[in-house]
DNA sequence: GCACTTTGTTCGGTGGCCGAACAAAGTCTG
DNA sequence: CAGACTTTGTTCGGCCACCGAACAAAGTGC
């Protein structure tokens, strides 16, 4: 159940618990330095967090030259948080800690589209299987993340936009967790929650303005500005699967012509390798009916086909992340989705391809590097995405003592 | 002389003062309404803004069914701000109020970047003369915003960065307005400012989220961001001149082909149409050795030759723009810069380049058009600058009487 | 061993903001 | 047109977040 009465939601409170979330350990003195506020208030704001539960004492500092400090710890398992990643042919449930620490996974493939009463089946039952893993105190469950393959809705996030999954639009599904479980449903962009994923526990931590693109089924960028996910004026900021990048190319679903999507994505990478079986005898795949992990697989052994394949998709990656360069300038671009695997397969191409097509400045500043949160990234930041929230919003932890 | 001791930099004053800015004249009654405040914390409020002599109460309003309102008013010739616009070939002055009226105007030819020396000199000179037109107390200038064809550092803007005006670089010429004026002096990318300036006084009044390109001598985009500027890790988000949008292209200064810079552009248009000058011989060009003036002005009246180079132009920049919409989806683009002045010419071949190049979804949500603001805006917008600075801390103010 | 630091708490005080109460100045209704 | 009701703006007492000074406890360093 949720307490809205034992923490009080001030300003500082809510300072205070988070610089407590990044140094994990930290005395009073420290946090009246760090926050600017004075000892004695500081004292006050623990003392009242003390009582919630949500931090405690934890033994004593080094001295800096006096008394030694008592150190005040944030506690990981005070609440735990299922992160949900709806994928176009698969559904993956991750149960965290407030650490991020992977308490129960559970992954199933699932035609989600042609089948979303079944995958919201699935969902719940998988749910249940993390939960009865995990084998803790279930109240102390304190929200679901939902990573949908789908623009949201800006002005009130959580209500799934997309025509991918019509049977999930307004948010019937999410309120069936809501009551099923019984506790706070959020639901974002699956290319967003991976750059929320990123920025907390991968590649950009501590950078506040960075492209995250998502390279699997589709592609998708997640677009970090100020360290908030940027969606534009109707929630399909970072919808760059159907950039022109060719006006010659491939007639596309979508109507125009050349999208970065007739290029890059699971099915087209797939069928380019099939194409290109009969040049290249002595490949891996070779005689095979390759699947994408089988060539992501060889390109990772360096089998020429796959590595072909790998390039090309750099390239045509290339045009699109210079496009990102020029327009914002982010401090880093970092690839994730599947592809991600090839890592400088991907990576030494797709740098290539970018710098002949910027400024040096631009490119100069943005490192370009791939995920290593691996298949559970997506779900994860769902997760995270609820940590976010949480932390912002102390009300909604569960389990919190009276003071 | 500043005083910064008279104005308390409270939040809260800070609000007031910018909604009795927003409202031009607003009781305190209201004001309590809209800042969910106490009437008696906003008198006191009010109280000491009077005392500032920024905003002065204005007879009574309208009743609502009881006692009139007090109507406390904004004093828009408090002060006076000066903009700067360092074009590549001119040099603009305008002198405002805190309304954004125009107080005096100074517009001269100039080769800034072979003779950055005698720009600086014409600057003072040019202000000088502004500031005798408008014949006022000269004491009552807050400072000056400058324009720059180039980017600024994100860090400490007022920087410099470009290699466009190496002289500029470091921020001598800055200092040296700085001592000849004796206030503050704001520095900041032309297109950047264009956008600010269409955000108080243009088309996107209101509106937090858009993106401004504009079209003269070369191409640039000023981005905004929830009502900021954004400006990218280094400081070059927008400088999209260089997005290369045909790789088949001419070669560009920088280096790459197909630049955006080497089709769209004053000097590039100019040289278009000289070009096409023999397919048309009917056209009002003919027999003219044509500038960008006098296109613009062919085009208003229908020329062929013309309208051909500018639906040319709109083709190109239809390309980057639509990447613009798929990336960050805006609320809206706004056109700036001297091509503007074609308006629909301009306008009606970009919404279909563009719509052959977006998902329906971003492209409907995008209304594109052309700036109103003309020849002034970017010195506009670097007055306006300067304007958003004092208005967010009122110790800038001069002249403001003790309380 | 003694001077000096640092930590965390206590306690009185300050300042921003609030609500209640009130006078002034309106509108509306019978 | 008088009386009831509304709205405005001010005054005043009070609450609460936060602060600084003072202090005891517990260190370090010469």
């Amino acid at each position: 159940m949720i307490r809205a009465d034992v923490v009080s939601n001030d300003d500082l409170t809510r300072t205070v618990l988070n610089l407590v979330w990044e140094r994990r350990e930290v005395s009073r003195a420290e946090i009246a330095r760090s926050t600017k506020r004075s000892r004695s208030t500081i004292s006050e704001v623990v003392g009242r967090l003390l009582g919630t539960g949500l931090v405690a004492e934890a033994g004593a500092g080094e001295s800096r030259g006096g008394r030694r400090p008592i150190l005040v710890g944030f506690q990981d398992d005070a609440g735990v948080i299922l992160g949900v990643d709806v994928g176009a042919t698969h559904i993956s449930l991750i149960l965290t800690d407030l650490r991020g620490r992977t308490l129960a996974w559970r992954e199933r493939a699932h035609p989600v589209r042609s089948d979303p009463k079944g995958a919201e089946a699935l969902i719940t039952a998988l749910g249940e299987v993390c939960l009865a893993e995990w084998n803790g105190d279930r109240s102390r469950l304190m929200g679901i993340g939902v990573a949908v393959p789908s623009p949201v809705d800006p002005g009130s996030p959580g209500r799934v936009l997309d025509r991918v999954l019509p049977a999930w639009r307004g948010h019937s599904v999410l309120d069936r967790l809501n009551s099923v479980f019984g506790v706070p449903v959020f639901v974002d962009n699956d290319a967003n929650l991976g750059a929320v994923a990123e920025r907390w526990w991968g590649e950009a931590v501590g950078i506040d303005d960075f492209v995250y693109l998502k390279v699997a089924t589709g592609v998708g960028a997640g677009i970090m500005i100020g360290g908030e996910i940027y969606r534009g004026a109707t929630g399909v900021a970072g919808e760059i699967g159907h950039v022109a990048i060719d006006p010659g190319g491939p007639e596309c679903l979508c109507g125009n012509r050349g999208c970065l999507a007739t290029f890059v994505g699971t099915r087209q990478l797939v069928d380019r390798a099939r194409a290109l079986l009969e040049r290249f005898p002595d490949s891996v795949l070779a005689g095979t009916e390759p699947d994408i992990r089988a060539i992501e697989d060889a390109a990772l052994s360096d089998d020429p086909l796959a590595l072909q394949v790998v390039t090309e998709a750099a390239d045509r990656l290339g045009i699109v992340v210079a496009g990102v360069l020029n327009l914002l300038n982010p401090g880093s671009v970092i690839l994730g989705g599947s592809l991600a695997r090839a890592e400088d397969r991907l990576v030494k191409p797709l740098r290539e391809a970018v710098a002949t097509r910027t400024l040096v400045d631009s490119a100069a500043a943005s490192d370009i590097r791939t995920s290593d949160l691996g298949a559970r990234a997506t779900a994860l930041g769902a997760a995270t995405h609820v940590l976010v929230a949480a932390l912002a919003n102390p009300r909604l932890f569960p389990g919190v003592k009276p003071t």
